[in-house]
DNA sequence: TTAGTTGCAAAACGTTTGCCCGAGG
DNA sequence: CCTCGGGCAAACGTTTTGCAACTAA
């Protein structure tokens, strides 16, 4: 992924590049779903024994401030990241089952968004959602009796 | 709110109503909307001081156990309860401003839920899902220059 | 009576912070 | 140089757990 323009901007705009920074960095932006704090950072470990895992947590919350990352909570209560420069609003679809994460585009959720602002004049975050439920795959795979 | 034929149910069904118990299900079954452990602690010792706020998790857990509270994870992380004793389907708009819950019927996400269906083979769950965003009251009282 | 529940305290867990050294610019 | 970031350890807030006393049934 290229994020190495994004750092060298970064750098122009006062910010410290170290290698720790790159390292997570790029741990994230290889990550091809929402991580942990704790999933990177053994990530981190096995290149770089010696970075502690406050160094990611500060990191990463430098990383979301700078906008590189956005954080959501997972609904085991711990926070997690995922690699995202651009802005572009996507949710995802996260399988209860097999843990697999579908990505989807804003538009699905449009009609969603605007029947709510419609209905209850609530206008709903652009931020990405995670919809719980069961993919294909976990689905075809499973016994018609079951619930 | 009435709990009190689930409780006889769930007595002749071999569990055992405690006084805390029923306090804390009185507690859960009053509030609005989900409150965490800890706002139901802070409520329930006004009416007893000694019940442990371990107490109201072991209890929490049984109400979820027993199919009379239902969980989630709020944005901070935290774990929210609400006493939903029917299995009625339905969902929230949650302010980020003011904190406000509007319920919002199943219908409403029926749509959503049928194009996800088609689209990636993905069935979203029927468990209620949460919508952060602002609500109408919040919206008309920004100024329309701030983001 | 007796299995299950409570209160208390301590542990566990994810996350944050204070400190001082070290490295980036 | 001089400031900011890093490693380490300790603090933090929420949730869980071990245990002895107790209580609902």
């Amino acid at each position: 992924v290229d994020y190495h323009a994004s750092a060298t901007l970064l750098r122009r705009q006062g910010h410290r590049i170290t290698p720790q920074r790159l390292l997570i960095l790029d741990v994230v932006a290889s990550a091809l779903s929402h991580r942990t704090a704790e999933e990177i950072h053994t990530e981190v470990v096995k290149r770089q024994p010696f970075i502690d895992i406050a160094t990611v947590y500060r990191t990463l919350q430098w990383l979301r401030d700078v906008g590189l990352v956005t954080t959501m909570v997972g609904n085991d209560g711990k926070q997690r990241y995922e690699y995202r420069p651009a802005g572009e609003a996507h949710h995802h679809l996260v399988c209860r089952d097999c843990g697999h994460e579908l990505q989807i585009p804003d538009d699905d959720l449009a009609p969603l968004r605007s029947a709510m602002r419609h209905h209850y004049g609530f206008q709903v975050d652009d931020a990405h959602i995670a919809l719980m439920g069961h993919c294909g795959d976990c689905l075809s795979a499973r016994t018609p009796s079951a619930s």
